[in-house]
DNA sequence: AACCCCCACAACCGCAAGCCG
DNA sequence: ACGGCTTGCGGTTGTGGGGGT
């Protein structure tokens, strides 16, 4: 799309005069301090990271940067059909609660459904109900009732819900299904450079299995609650929130959770290249993931099962 | 070729909530 | 209880690119 660099010149002279923080659009260089300083040191207060980093950013814009963009886990490229689907229906339950339905569509940030839902689906459901005015036509800031509100969303069955939400999980890059050994490395910062050619990270980032999938879910499963969360009798998990990693994949992503732990001391960097597993610290990296609400089973003040009682009870499945 | 318009999207802004001293 | 700071969220803006004329 924009060319950050030119644009950030001119904005960045421009804003020089009138203050020492940046504005606009960050160049590869900032990108590249900011992610080297993420994966090196892990998430801190927002404002020491932009500090520290050498980033001439306020905190705020360092963390959308993060949260938007850099994020490992991120999922770029289109929307598939799935995913539209099911953004329509979730948007249809929870409105414009964006940070809620990004948590349940792993890989992809509010911003991008936002966006995304601004410019194309909003229309495409608009031109689809021409005849019949749809409630979230309008900026529905509110919740919908899927029946009441009018027949926007398909009406979908519970297991396709259920379905949508498994095939998008397992669809995105974070959860690919490649078996990456240990030892495997990559190199972050190619990504970097890929993200201006607007190439989808998927597979910039050969992520275990397990400990990728660490990735998904709401961003406090990477903060210091995560512990917690994971606890195997915590009523957490797919069946109650499906934000979260499937259920097989818990167990591993204790074992990997606490071995990058013991290794996070490690050194990160080795010849340009990072080895994931040996220094990736995940518990720091709790920017990421879908920075919804962080609830485990709560969608704002819904629980996911109670909702799914609820629209049982509006819809009648067949 | 030049201009205009529309689109997609990155980034900003303002507000609210939570935390902590 | 209060104030300052940080974080998170949703709305909005601004920009480059692409397509049409």
């Amino acid at each position: 799309m924009r060319k950050p660099d030119q644009m950030t010149k001119d904005k960045v002279s421009h804003n020089n005069n009138k203050s020492k923080l940046r504005k606009g659009l960050w160049s590869p260089e900032e990108d590249e301090k900011l992610m080297r300083y993420m994966l090196t040191n892990g998430q801190g207060c927002w404002s020491d990271i932009a500090r520290n980093a050498g980033l001439q950013r306020c905190g705020k814009s360092c963390r959308l940067r993060w949260i938007n963009y850099l994020r490992p886990d991120l999922k770029r490229g289109a929307f598939s059909p799935r995913e539209e689907e099911l953004i329509v229906h979730l948007h249809s339950i929870l409105g414009n609660r964006w940070s809620q339905i990004a948590a349940r569509l792993p890989g992809r940030t509010d911003n991008e459904i936002k966006n995304f839902w601004n410019s194309t689906l909003k229309k495409r459901l608009r031109n689809n109900n021409i005849s019949t005015p749809s409630p979230n036509d309008s900026d529905a800031s509110e919740p919908r009732d899927v029946i009441s509100g009018g027949v926007m969303a398909p009406i979908l069955h519970e297991h396709d819900i259920m379905n949508m939400c498994m095939e998008t999980f397992s669809s995105s890059s974070i959860c690919m299904n490649t078996l990456v050994t240990s030892s495997q490395q990559f190199d972050p910062f190619s990504m970097i450079d890929n993200r201006y050619d607007m190439i989808g990270a998927a597979g910039l980032f050969n992520m275990p299995t397990n400990l990728a999938q660490f990735g998904t879910g709401n961003g406090q499963l990477y903060g210091s609650d995560y512990h917690g969360i994971l606890e195997p009798n915590s009523t957490m998990g797919l069946e109650r929130d499906l934000s979260l990693p499937p259920l097989e994949s818990r167990s591993s992503i204790e074992e990997n959770n606490a071995e990058v732990d013991e290794k996070s001391s490690n050194n990160h960097f080795n010849n340009g290249c990072f080895n994931i597993t040996e220094s990736f610290k995940i518990e720091n990296m709790c920017g990421f993931g879908n920075h919804g609400q962080g609830e485990n089973l709560k969608m704002g003040e819904w629980d996911f099962e109670g909702l799914m009682q609820d629209l049982s009870s509006l819809i009648s499945f067949p």
